[in-house]
DNA sequence: CACCTAGTACTTTTT
DNA sequence: GTACTAGGTG
């Protein structure tokens, strides 16, 4: 798969000074016209924004107000009207991508000095500083970049030292979450140690000491720890710290609402003597707390910086005002918010289209089927049809990459041309994580993750015996009280000065560090390709792909891309290009891979897909559980990111705007009802269409599922189980009929009579063709042994109590006001929270259930056997109550 | 020690 | 649907 991306050695910005002065202005423009230039395409609020220069300002940007044009043209302003120099200013942002755009578009105003304006994420600003200035605090000239892989490693390190799982609680990912948000709330291991309560909290505070010491020993850092350092060094070293403040007098912060407690400090602290310090941003898509971003950042910087200027910019530039409208409708359902409300000029616009799907490929089939439609040069095209619109126009957003799958099967089925952002990352691909290990050793004796990954790559004889022999061997002792770095062990090793290391692994190792020698010897004489390509041959990479037959094929492209893209640094001189390569691929964004362009249909994560826009977006799998997630139903807060997450959505889009939703989802979660967020959208914004489906006859199910859910989660008493179907009885389905109907025309392909219906006798049978079956008895809610992604809860911030481990006796609570409960036969006949007795394990609950092509899979925890998933088919259960 | 198979345990979002 | 593990085999 080819990757492009916008790597640019020189688009970094410079640490060093420039001597050579930039004229005020371009000679000859009168001062009017660069006003006029610069502040023409303005409107009032945006003019504030760019010529209040001096002191603290707030931008208040609301989605599509022209929050980067009020950066680019203050930058503008500053150097030619106000004579500011361009390398005394400084703009940080989340991406590359933002940075890169922003910077040509400066380019296109002001030309040359553009390229001198300092600009760059928070995260390659510190590695930068930190290269140049760490020693100042005590870090080695050298050290790695440890990504969430490399973080990993280290942790599943210490769990198998301790003979400890790297699942459930001591899952890696788990521990490594918990150890980042201590960091980033200020915690050292030993504060984490004082305040753990519980014997977990304990047990991760003790690898948070031993995570910290182990990554010093390995000269790492990782993502938190650069901007914890970062902070260190503005903090720690004065000089420092002042040579900065003295060099960058001028500041600009993008998406300040996601900044972090940290990045917060590293702001305040250059701007601490000249508090010329612009930020920019916008609570309502605040939608990184989860990775530590505090929106009481911008929600408290008037009272941070007393003097500040506030400019709110209302005016959207981007969107319709049904589109608008149909934002405002979800996010203004948020408490914790500044009060504004979007306006355009752009008034109406298409109503936004709605569609209901059975199942996902379902709902990306008719998403292709709408691109098809619109974007197809078809022959015969109506002459009243509207323009064709190009790939280029149109995005599908997504909340989790998984559900990307699906739309790309029916992409390429369809052969329509996409580009996924995302996924598996291009730098995350085993391949050319180890080609890029092997750089990396090259520049390292210590970095041991690194080492380890190279060494049995491609297979040599070295395996889990020989590498515990080589940690043993690296590890502090009596005679080296500092540890061994790892690349000295394994020379040690390949001279057979660790014992135990069988012949076999000695050679290898031999071999190894001879290579390694090889290498560094060359590093300086060659440039980064060559030695590229030196690492593929001579490590055995490009040998070993060879004959692993069409994925090796692809690997190996992969490995040729990194190698192409190691060419952008030729410029450099041998050595820094290293450095700046290895660096730059271990900071590079997944949104620095989109090509706004290229002739294609762009797959993106909700997330990734803020601060872009498309004329034509499609948001799928709008299916409570999945969008809102179902890790955010029980809690508020998280509630509330996620509807912030929705308005990011919604607003990416220009003209036009579909939503869709499954009611049957991917694996082991069960049915789920539309997205409560659709319930928000004022329903004269929305054009429900599943009644138009050519295949359907009659009403579907689908909108009126919709419907009721619209009323359910409209109404006073809000229906929130996580599954079945809320609201009224309709009394005009016919089970069976309409089920194979239905299945007829949703299962894509011509499996014609293979499927069956489940058998419906015994079992919680209808009382008539309805699906209604009256009042419900008490609902109940299982608590117990749960998957933690099935979970559900009730969106008001009341957590379910969510036990791992031991399954117990599940607790029934009654609830409240139960809403009814409905069944439609052919769809599942048990839902969650259901009470089952079975003939040996006894009593259960329900705690999942999924329907197979020809039966039902039902999850049930069990009082004493456990939780057990049966076939409804052949388990013969009996429904309580 | 490497490779294969079968079984199990999971799926948020990312610099 | 996948990613990882355990356990067997070569």
């Amino acid at each position: 798969m080819g990757v492009s991306l916008p790597l640019d050695p020189t688009g970094e910005p410079s640490l060093v000074d420039r001597s050579h002065p930039y004229p005020a202005a371009p000679a000859g423009a009168a001062r009017s016209d660069i006003e006029e230039r610069i502040l023409g395409p303005l409107n009032d609020a945006q003019r504030r924004a760019v010529t209040t220069t001096a002191g603290p300002l707030l931008v208040l940007a609301g989605a599509g107000s022209g929050k980067t044009r009020v950066i680019t043209h203050r930058i503008a302003w500053l150097i030619q009207h106000e004579g500011v120099a361009p390398w005394k200013i400084l703009a940080v942002t989340f991406t590359n991508k933002a940075a890169a755009e922003m910077r040509d578009r400066l380019h296109e105003m002001i030309g040359e000095a553009a390229r001198d304006v300092a600009m760059g994420t928070f995260h390659s600003l510190c590695a930068r500083m930190l290269r140049r200035d760490g020693e100042a605090i005590g870090l080695p000239k050298e050290f790695a970049i440890y990504d969430a892989d490399d973080q990993a490693r280290v942790i599943k390190g210490f769990l198998k030292e301790d003979d400890l799982p790297a699942t459930g609680e001591t899952k890696p990912s788990l521990i490594l979450g918990a150890i980042s948000r201590a960091k980033n709330d200020g915690l050292s291991a030993d504060q984490m140690e004082d305040r753990a309560v519980t014997h977990h909290e304990r047990l991760i505070a003790r690898f948070a000491r031993r995570y910290a010491a182990e990554l010093k020993r390995l000269d790492a850092l990782d993502f938190d720890d650069l901007l914890l350092e970062g902070l260190r060094l503005l903090q720690e070293a004065p000089a420092v710290a002042d040579r900065y403040r003295a060099k960058w007098e001028y500041l600009h912060v993008d998406e300040y609402q996601d900044t972090n407690r940290i990045q917060y400090s590293w702001v305040r602290e250059l701007a601490a003597t000249h508090g010329n310090l612009c930020v920019v941003g916008d609570d309502d898509q605040s939608i990184y707390s989860w990775r530590g971003a505090d929106i009481r950042n911008i929600l408290d910087f008037e009272r941070d910086w007393p003097t500040a200027e506030v400019v709110p910019l209302e005016q959207n530039y981007r969107s319709t005002q049904t589109i608008l409208d149909a934002a405002h409708g979800v996010v203004s359902n948020n408490q914790g918010r500044k009060k504004k409300k979007l306006w355009t000029e752009l008034e109406g616009g298409d109503q936004i289209t709605v569609y209901g799907a059975f199942d996902p490929e379902d709902e990306a089939a008719w998403i292709v089927r709408r691109i098809e439609e619109a974007s197809a040069a078809v022959t015969g095209r109506r002459a009243d049809a509207p323009a064709p619109v190009s790939l280029s126009e149109i995005a599908i957003l997504y909340r989790t990459n998984a559900q990307s799958r699906a739309i790309e099967e029916a992409l390429l089925r369809s052969s329509v041309p996409y580009q996924l952002i995302g996924g598996t990352r291009f730098y995350q691909r085993r391949e050319v994580k180890d080609a890029l290990a092997w750089l990396r050793v090259l520049r390292s004796d210590t970095d041991r993750i690194s080492y380890e990954r190279i060494l049995n790559v491609p297979p040599r004889g070295i395996g889990d015996k020989t590498i515990e022999l080589l940690r043993a061997a690296a590890a502090p002792s009596v005679s080296a009280p500092e540890g061994t770095p790892y690349g000295q062990v394994i020379a040690a090793a390949g001279r057979g000065e660790v014992a135990g290391v069988n012949t076999r692994a000695r050679n290898s190792l031999a071999g190894i560090a001879d290579v390694i020698n090889r290498l560094r010897d060359r590093i300086a004489a060659v440039t980064l390709p060559e030695l590229l390509d030196g690492v593929y041959s001579e490590s055995g990479l490009r040998a070993h792909l060879a004959s692993e037959g069409v994925e090796g094929e692809e690997r190996w492209a992969n490995l040729l891309e990194l190698r192409g893209i190691s060419g952008r640094f030729v410029d450099l001189a041998p050595l820094d290009a290293l450095d700046r390569f290895v660096e730059e691929t271990a900071l590079v964004a997944d949104q620095d891979a989109f090509d706004g362009d290229a002739e294609r249909v762009t797959l993106i994560t909700l997330h990734a897909a803020k601060g872009l826009e498309w004329p034509t977006v499609f948001i799928s799998g709008l299916t409570e559980g999945l969008f809102p997630h179902s890790r955010s139903l029980m809690d508020q807060e998280q509630m509330e990111e996620e509807r912030r997450l929705c308005y990011v959505g919604i607003t990416r889009a220009k003209r036009r705007l579909s939503l869709s939703y499954a009611l049957r989802r991917g694996w082991g979660e069960g049915d789920g009802a539309p997205s409560r967020f659709l319930a928000e959208i004022p329903e004269e914004l929305l054009d429900v269409v599943n009644d138009d489906d050519p295949r359907a006859e009659g009403e579907t199910r689908f909108g009126r599922g919709f419907r009721s859910a619209r009323a359910g989660f409209a109404g006073g008493e809000s229906w929130r189980e996580g599954s079945g179907t809320p609201g009224a009885p309709s009394g005009s389905f016919r089970p069976g009929r309409d089920l194979e109907a239905r299945r007829r025309a949703y299962s894509a392909g011509a499996r014609s009579g293979s499927l069956q219906v489940p058998d419906t006798d015994g079992i919680d049978e209808a009382p008539d063709d309805d699906e209604y079956i009256g009042e419900a008895p008490e609902l109940l809610q299982p608590v117990g042994r749960i998957p933690p992604w099935a979970a559900t809860g009730r969106g008001d911030g009341t957590a379910l109590p969510s036990a791992t481990g031991t399954p117990v006796l599940p607790q029934l609570r009654p609830r409240v006001a139960a809403p009814v409960r409905v069944r439609i036969p052919g769809e599942r006949y048990f839902r969650d929270g259901d009470r089952v007795l079975h003939a040996t394990f006894g009593e259960g609950i329900v705690v999942t259930s999924k329907l197979t092509r020809h039966d039902e899979e039902v999850t049930i925890a069990f009082a004493g056997s456990g939780v057990k998933t049966l076939a409804a088919s052949i388990a013969n259960l009996e429904v309580q109550g």
